[in-house]
DNA sequence: CATGCGTGGGG
DNA sequence: TCCCCAAGCAT
């Protein structure tokens, strides 16, 4: 007679526990659901030119900022087509102020590429959504699950959090990725995938948030590892992340009339295809006089005057620090090589990052 | 796998 | 004020 064959009063039901979550999951989401724009209403098919946009918008960005620019693009251009054929620079122009402007550009791509090669059909597959322009693992998988149903389940940083409390996952991110992947894959129902990964991510933004997790309202807080432990706040792991170093330059803001001086940044890289006025690069340690030599050469110049204060503007991997010099030119001033006047009235509708907004604001004010 | 890539809001 | 973060992707 072994130990193990001693029976309990009451069997406990620890119900393996994995197979309860997806439903529990399901059954609090269809009560606290969030409505957003960008969903089907309960019933109704997703459209995933929709399901798409949202994504691409909502990549390290915060619902609140897209809501406006969701709006915008989808009044604009209501399907994916009709994207396809605007401008990349129509297209940079709408998202200007958004953020990781990257996420214009390939956006516009995706769109030419569905419409010449996929018929104007997003592909409902993970793997020909993940062979699309700024579509990588999440996003295939968000799209595939949401829009076309299918079973997978993408991980966000939401459900990186969810996931790495539920079972206390002690490995760091980003190794812990694989694994955290494997333990979501647990929370899928059956059916209604997409509901599962939306559950989820409603979870972990309104319940399951990074402080002070609600933890009382969580239906899943019953078998929650973290939980048990008092422990929620500290999951994820992650190693702290160093912030960068503080670079500065000058900002030439040059006008005509009611005209500003502006030119296009590189294709690539920070802020890539965006508009600017002149400026000195932007380096560390670099005092105002190297700055101000990288000024624009124009004929029949006033004098450049330098604007009190400076424009201070954090970027995710360094602090900016900018000073500003202002100058008239007379009358048919011709723009040097690579730059161009606009009318300060038509301002709004450049493709204006808003560290150029802030540089513009100082300088005529 | 580490780094570059924006912006605004919250604690 | 400062730091962290928010539905990541490309290289």
């Amino acid at each position: 007679m072994s130990p193990k064959s001693a029976r309990k009063a009451k069997s406990e039901p620890v119900q393996s526990a994995g197979s309860a979550r997806p439903t529990l999951l399901l059954q609090w989401y269809d009560w606290h659901r969030r409505r957003l724009p960008w969903r089907a209403a309960p019933g109704e098919t997703s459209d995933p030119y929709r399901v798409w946009l949202s994504e691409i918008m909502l990549q390290q960005t915060t619902v609140k900022a897209v809501g406006p620019y969701f709006e915008k693009f989808v009044a604009r251009w209501p399907d994916v087509t009709a994207l396809g054929r605007a401008s990349q620079d129509d297209v940079l122009r709408m998202w200007a102020g958004l953020g990781y402007y990257s996420r214009a550009r390939n956006l516009y791509a995706c769109a030419v590429a569905v419409t010449r090669e996929h018929g104007g059909s997003f592909p409902d597959t993970e793997e020909g959504l993940r062979a699309l322009p700024g579509i990588g693992p999440y996003t295939a998988a968000a799209i595939a699950a949401i829009a076309f149903d299918r079973h997978t389940m993408p991980v966000d940083g939401n459900i990186e959090r969810v996931v790495s409390r539920l079972f206390a996952v002690e490995d760091e991110l980003p190794q812990a990725k694989p694994l955290i992947q494997q333990l979501a894959a647990t929370l899928l129902a059956n059916s209604r995938a997409g509901d599962s990964a939306q559950a989820l991510m409603d979870l972990g933004a309104s319940i399951c948030t990074p402080k002070k997790p609600a933890c009382s309202l969580c239906p899943l807080n019953e078998d929650c590892t973290a939980r048990l432990q008092s422990t929620q706040e500290t999951f994820p792991r992650k190693a702290p992340k160093k912030s960068g170093t503080l670079r500065r330059g000058a900002a030439f803001v040059v006008t005509r009339g009611e005209e500003l001086l502006v030119r296009s940044r590189p294709e690539k890289g920070l802020l890539g295809g965006m508009t600017e006025v002149p400026g000195s690069d932007w380096l560390a340690g670099q005092d105002d006089a190297a700055a101000k030599l990288q000024a624009p050469d124009l004929k029949g110049l006033s004098r450049w005057q330098r604007k009190m204060g400076v424009v201070t503007h954090v970027f995710t991997h360094f602090p900016l620090e900018l000073v500003v010099y202002t100058a008239r030119a007379v009358g048919r001033t011709r723009a040097p090589e690579g730059m161009r006047w606009v009318p300060v009235a038509t301002l709004a509708d450049e493709a204006l990052p808003n560290v150029m907004r802030k540089v513009i604001a100082h300088a005529l004010d």
